[in-house]
RNA sequence: GUCAUGAAACACU
């Protein structure tokens, strides 16, 4: 069973979900029998497929096999809502956990709050910070680089800012490179791309290099408001001071 | 003796 669940496993990561299904239901005909483990694999290929409702066939069918879901299960089927844009659906499985016992971690309420990110529903993503904190769940860097691409998609960099504030209080003495990126991608969608430089600046005075990425969220800043020509000056940039390639 | 399974960043689609 392990080593059928490593090979379905493989196959939800390379995009392969009709081979990891094949092989599948091979297991639930012939066997050997899925388990847990099985099961949630199969859960988070459909998510990472976006196929969010064969993530739900193949949770009721572990049902119907008497398994009980545990945290990767609802935290699998969470991401298949939010990657599908789900909002409502994700807050149904966070209930779900409510009822059946299951404890929301960092990693539940982070997809949680990327559900609410992706719909753009910044006051929704701060109420579940506030409630993972009441409920003694610690926020991580995670936390903190979806709650400030939440901001982004709301164009609310004010909030990200405050945000991005309060991650040394945690004990965090750094954001890394994907926190920063968001906070510069919050300033650059918002049409603030001279704020996008000053974090750059920021975080390569703390020690944490930009990648292409950072640099793709900064150039996007500079031609939303139709300077390409700046654009073209961080390209420069990033292949002769940072060294990295485009 | 966590390590077969779950969460985060730009643009294009």
């Amino acid at each position: 069973t392990k080593s059928y669940t490593i090979m379905i496993d493989a196959y939800g990561k390379c995009n392969q979900l009709a081979r990891a299904f094949t092989l599948f239901y091979t297991m639930t005909r012939i066997g050997p029998k899925p388990n847990i483990v099985t099961y949630n694999a199969m859960i988070a290929a459909c998510a990472r497929n976006n196929e969010p409702n064969m993530a739900y066939e193949v949770f009721e069918e572990m049902q119907a096999s008497r398994i009980t879901p545990d945290k990767f299960t609802y935290g699998s089927l969470i991401d298949a809502c939010a990657k599908s844009g789900q909002v409502e659906r994700a807050f149904e499985v966070s209930r779900l956990m409510d009822q059946s016992g299951v404890i929301k971690d960092q990693t539940i309420y982070s997809a949680l709050i990327d559900a609410c990110g992706r719909a753009k529903q910044l006051d929704r993503a701060l109420l579940l910070y506030e409630e993972m904190k009441r409920n003694a769940v610690w926020p991580n860097l995670v936390t903190f680089a979806v709650l400030i691409d939440t901001c982004a998609n709301a164009r609310r960099p004010d909030r990200a800012f405050q945000l991005f504030s309060e991650i040394k209080h945690w004990g965090f003495p750094r954001a890394n490179v994907v926190v920063y990126t968001a906070l510069i991608d919050a300033c650059s969608k918002a049409g603030w791309p001279e704020q996008a430089e000053r974090v750059m600046a920021n975080m390569v005075a703390n020690g944490i290099r930009p990648n292409e990425i950072s640099f793709g969220a900064l150039m996007d800043g500079w031609t939303k408001g139709g300077q390409i020509d700046r654009a073209f000056e961080i390209i420069e940039r990033m292949v002769n001071v940072h060294q990295v390639l485009p």
